[in-house]
DNA sequence: TCCTTGTTGAGAATGAGGTATCAATATCAT
DNA sequence: ATGATATTGATACCTCATTCTCAACAAGGA
């Protein structure tokens, strides 16, 4: 029978939260604040068990291992920051709806990743526009 | 000074040839056609500085390594059937020109990924369009 | 509260992709 | 053809992400 514990609530919350895709590593860090002592065996089985409830679903990005967000997102696709590393959604499908694939491919789903330098990262490069300073 | 080996050629031969991006095990298989007893080692080092120079890029799937073709081609996506795992290139962008990112967001380059199943795969679930059929 | 047993944390084990090592070989300027 | 040396192939090694193991712990029905 299964069991409501501290550290899959805390991993729950963590996605629940969340304003971008999350690796295992990322997920382990926040759950920590939650339930200092997590371990990240708990991570990686409590995202393998979100995944066949279908809560969650994995991003992927760049030959990485993948990341992971809500399942209940509205349709999306993501901007990679080189300089920042960080992934970040993105409104709307950016697809154009007339395009047409070769006759004979059946598509199910499909994966947009714009990459450059995220809103963050190019406020650093133009002092002109200042904003939050880092220590 | 840089010499041009048997082992390099082939291995340029392949990426020129090719219809589709590559794995490095990919590689591997098709120079040995054309050069016998090719290590591994060998591809990995060829593609490295092919990638120095220019010559091809990395194409990235679905969080696996990443694959390589030639870098001269036209802008294109690509189509990963789920059924037998191949990916194909495709003609054309399949972006909405009008879409617009976030102020602040600076995109170098993009990818688009159609998941689904191939030409290929959807003819052997139809035997009513038969086609070439495997031994 | 007690007790069964699902879950956890630490760390070992696994597995895969890619790189380093090094003696043997092949290239190419001479 | 010769010789200096870049390149190769086999394989050991490294680096990670992820899973496994197992004793200790904790959830929750009784």
């Amino acid at each position: 029978m299964k069991r409501n514990t501290q550290q899959r609530m805390a991993i729950e919350t963590v996605f629940e939260k969340a304003d971008h895709p999350l690796s295992p590593h990322d997920v382990l860090e926040r759950a920590k604040l939650i339930h200092p002592g997590m371990g990240i065996a708990t991570v990686y089985r409590a995202i393998r068990s979100l995944l066949d409830e279908n809560q969650i679903v994995p991003v992927e990005v760049s030959g990485r291992p993948p990341l992971y967000e809500r399942a209940d997102l509205e349709h999306h696709h993501h901007f990679h920051c080189e300089t920042c590393g960080e992934v970040t959604p993105l409104g709307g499908c950016s697809l154009n709806a007339n395009y047409k694939l070769p006759s004979g491919f059946d598509s199910v789903s499909h994966e947009v990743l714009f990459r450059g330098t995220c809103a963050g990262c190019s406020d650093q490069r133009k002092p002109s526009s200042p904003r939050k300073k880092r220590s």
